[in-house]
DNA sequence: CCATCTTTGTGCACGCGTTCACAAAGACAT
DNA sequence: ATGTCTTTGTGAACGCGTGCACAAAGATGG
């Protein structure tokens, strides 16, 4: 019914659950860590503990990608963060473009992160022409023109979109017209791609809605009922009792001038 | 098990499911917009296509909060506006504290969406001494000794983390100690806090992997088995075969120098 | 070689979330 | 007033993810 699909339809890919999937960059940041303290096994138990999951859910997560624990010993640090590494594809190198580079695309494209783990950041573009050219973390600036000229010269599958909500939708078109199929969008705005294009998206304001509700729901239970559901909570007066009446203000705020 | 609680325990908080919950600053997004267009109602077909989900689904999540349609005609979008944001706690005025303020700390200060929907950010919160008191989206910044009492003055009980991995845990400690129930954490680890105490992460690193994950699987597909599932796409070598042996480099990166 | 002890791998049950499909409700025209 | 048409609200079925609990596997010590 609708124009285009926009959820992942994740055919359940080649029988590792959608879940699970999510969950293998934690076991690799914990494995890591161990990796670079020279620890050479680690048991379910103390890694599960490490990546903040239930262990008996680690255990069937790696169980998907094969077994390779030893019963009475646990697992083999490197050859897991070998394992999860190509699982993940992380064993190649993957070109990603940056589209908007105001604020947030330049907290980016200064991020560790990338660099580490097979990411390599092959351009940062931007619609301000007075952008173009001028280096952000080390990389010149590139005008919108040359975007579908980068992603082909350089092979890019991968694209990041930090624009203003409005500009998300078009630039991600031209992205995937591109050859891009994989899209981590922070722009506040529904994407809508063609079947085989992932989408994922990183929503500061969605995140902090999400909060605020269950922090509603603590100072209610806190204010009515007395009942012992949280520990230790100083019940001081949170805000104001309701009477910001915000009106239909802007919604879908730019996220920076790219 | 573990040392602490990390994932939401979200005793389904008034009967209205997590996943609604989540769901519902996507929904408020999309009736804003058709507010400021003033369109006066919406069926739930073209909000549904509008937020990206299916309209059965979006139907289920309002049933939730009520039953606010009219049959035959659909959802007052103002009425709608409204109760979904009371629901949400939005109605009221949730002071936000931002600690870390480098390159991602400064752009989310900057980010618009904090303004609107009810969120402000009462202070900016830095470990460098020499960023105290220069002024970033045009609030000063105040240096972390300071931290327990900018909370207690103001009222915090939402804190954002945007500090390196090493020094997110302490951080949070710190803020939690001071009052914060609601954190929203940008640093890549896992955080442990006691219960009562709302987590949720963004974590780039993550996204990228899952999305690189995807889109192995793709090519995978593409170059062993023809087999019709993505449409137009370019089967172009995407990278080099698998040879960066990028061994244990430096994980948990530093987002920022903060 | 055997006993014991640790830890994995997984069968099973349960609960949540999603989706279908349809009856009930109301608007609207005649 | 009555019939038709649109759209909501929801009962029910299904599938996925989670967690328990335990048997199998292997290490380790005597």
């Amino acid at each position: 019914m609708a124009t285009g699909r926009t959820h992942r339809p994740a055919t359940r890919s080649r029988g590792i659950p959608e879940a699970t999937v999510a969950r293998l960059p934690l076991y690799l940041r914990a494995l890591t860590a161990l990796s670079e303290r020279s620890v050479p096994t680690v048991s379910s138990e103390e890694l599960a503990a490490a990546a903040g999951v239930n262990s008996a859910k680690l255990r069937k997560d790696f169980s998907y990608l094969g077994s390779y624990g030893t019963r009475g010993v646990g697992y083999d640090v490197e050859y897991l963060v070998y394992q999860i590494s190509r699982e993940l594809g992380l064993t190649q190198d993957w070109p990603v473009v940056i589209v908007g580079i105001g604020n947030l695309g330049a907290a980016l494209a200064n991020y560790g992160g990338f660099a580490s783990r097979g990411f390599r950041v092959a351009a940062l573009i931007d619609a301000d022409p007075a952008m173009a050219g001028k280096p952000v973390a080390g990389i010149p600036v590139r005008h919108t023109d040359e975007l579908e000229k980068i992603i082909e010269d350089n092979g890019v599958s991968i694209g990041v979109i930090a624009t203003p909500a409005g500009a998300a939708q078009p630039v991600c078109d031209r992205l995937v017209a591109a050859g891009v199929t994989s899209i981590l969008n922070f722009a506040p705005t529904v994407l809508t791609v063609p079947d085989g294009v992932d989408v994922r998206k990183v929503d500061l304001s969605i995140e902090l809605q999400i909060l605020a509700f269950h922090e509603q729901r603590k100072a209610g239970e806190e204010t009515a009922a007395g009942d012992g559901a949280v520990p230790a909570a100083t019940p001081r007066g949170t805000a104001a009792d309701g009477s910001a009446d915000q009106g239909p203000d802007g919604d879908v705020p730019a996220v920076m001038p790219a």
